[in-house]
DNA sequence: AATGAAAACTAATCAGC
DNA sequence: GCTGATTAGTTTTCATT
């Protein structure tokens, strides 16, 4: 990966739609070889997907919450991942340090949808207590930063 | 909004590079109905826009922490976060209820970038406190969940 | 690895319904 | 708000260096 290729990371991190001309205007190669290099910074599981952003509240999803997740005794983390995995409301999952086990963000509806959430995960074998934080309002998500130098 | 509207919306947000014929294809629609309607969405703020989803790790992106904020007696949260915006380091910012103020998701290269980035936000004005949690691995992030029901 | 040219496909514009 | 036709631009493939 060289600095060309970082280059073409970051325009398609800001713009995902960015025609491979377009970039290869940007980075001064022909289409062709712009082609050839993102599609091997996909196989090579660099760049992930593609994804439109979305306004969540105008989805309907009005409420996000963070919730940490305590673990009961004996129980293996990641057959609770698993279990979590199923309920779709859960965007990011972090197995972290300190206190609880695990990081979730979830949105849903509205705040009878948390109840619901939170209802279902102490409902998951293997989780013993959730601790969530409403999020007031969101200044920023998923911003995309200066790429970190050599 | 209608029901095309959310399909076009899903389909996009799991593959935000399908050409609008391929949409068309999809949901049973001309490719410049469906360039009206993504164009609509766009303008109405809707779809807010497109990502490459990247692999941190192979960013140089090492260490994901959530850290939480508390501020400075009489501090205006507004400006804290106008503060904070410049570290770019910072992926999302929070404004939660709770014992902390902010909660935010960043990234450094090593455990040593955490540092310097907690470092920075302590300097700030109007910040008293941060609280430190580091993600020791992430099982997903910004899952595509299914759309809310009517 | 990159280029240039050809073929296939897609996007954008517009008149008409 | 959708369609179908036109034009311009883009993606893909491939022979070449």
């Amino acid at each position: 990966m060289d600095a060309v290729d970082r280059q073409l990371i970051q325009a398609l991190r800001e713009n995902g739609r960015a025609s491979y001309a377009e970039l290869g205007r940007l980075v001064g190669l022909s289409g062709p070889s712009v082609t050839d290099r993102i599609n091997r910074l996909e196989s090579a599981g660099v760049i992930t997907g593609y994804r439109a952003t979305v306004d969540s509240a105008s989805l309907g999803l009005g409420v996000t919450a963070l919730i940490g997740i305590s673990l009961s005794d004996a129980t293996d983390h990641q057959d609770v991942a698993d279990r979590m995995r199923s309920l779709t409301e859960i965007e990011d999952c972090w197995f972290i340090a300190g206190d609880d086990s695990y990081m979730l963000k979830v949105r849903a509806n509205d705040v009878d949808g948390l109840e619901s959430i939170i209802r279902r995960l102490s409902a998951l074998q293997g989780i013993s207590r959730t601790r969530t934080t409403i999020v007031l309002s969101t200044k920023w998500e998923d911003r995309v930063g200066a790429l970190p130098g050599e």
